[in-house]
DNA sequence: GGACGACATGTCGGATTCGACATAGAAACC
DNA sequence: GGTTTCTATGTCGAATCCGACATGTCGTCC
């Protein structure tokens, strides 16, 4: 795992399965983390493209400020449904979540 | 929406949003449950393919067999961060969970 | 340096989702 | 037709996740 990417992970209360070395994940759980983390890049990026305020993103999405916030921090308290279903509510396509998923990161 | 996605959604509980008209879900709820109906029957395939019974799989990924018929089924209890870690925990790659979201079924 | 707007963080009560268990069908085998 | 194996369904208490609210931090404008 890279230095920037175990940062952004951070001591951010993640808690493992069981397995841990370094910060340690299993492959898969790296891999959930990973999915996470880019979601949320695509996330943030995708408001600030839209140039709304957290404020803004929550109220049409049904949500609250703080929880757009936590989101956006990759806060193990944001599940993936959350994500994904936010993404889809401010117009991602199915397909690019996909692709954000899959990991052939559409850069914009 | 097409007549045999709307019998296997069925009536099983699903809570929909606001905007309901016949079974109504607005677009991206509607986008929401058929990527969970697509990942449920790649997680099926998968198991069938390797020829596991419900409880080894429960077993590999540490649940318990109810709740894998239960991903199985499609039921409303089961998110979608389970069925993406399971499928996870099932080796399928992060690219094909990618594409099965998508919504360009790799098939196989 | 006060005021304001945007983002971050902590906490809470309630809602959802979890694994587990019990148990009821179904299918396969003898 | 009885037994065994697999799957489906209902329920439970515990754990997690939710929106909401309060409050803190930081930059900007005056």
């Amino acid at each position: 795992m890279r230095d920037d990417k175990r940062k952004r992970l951070e001591a951010k209360g993640w808690r493992v399965g069981s397995a841990k070395q370094l910060l340690g994940l299993t492959p898969d759980e790296d891999i959930y983390v990973e999915i996470r983390l880019q979601l949320v890049d695509t996330l943030r990026r995708e408001r600030a493209r839209m140039k709304m305020t957290q404020s803004a993103l929550a109220q049409k999405v049904r949500s609250s400020q703080s929880r757009v916030a936590k989101m956006e921090a990759g806060d193990p308290s944001v599940s993936l449904d959350l994500l994904v279903r936010t993404l889809l509510s401010l117009g991602v396509s199915r397909r690019r979540v996909g692709s954000v998923i899959a990991g052939r990161s559409i850069a914009a």
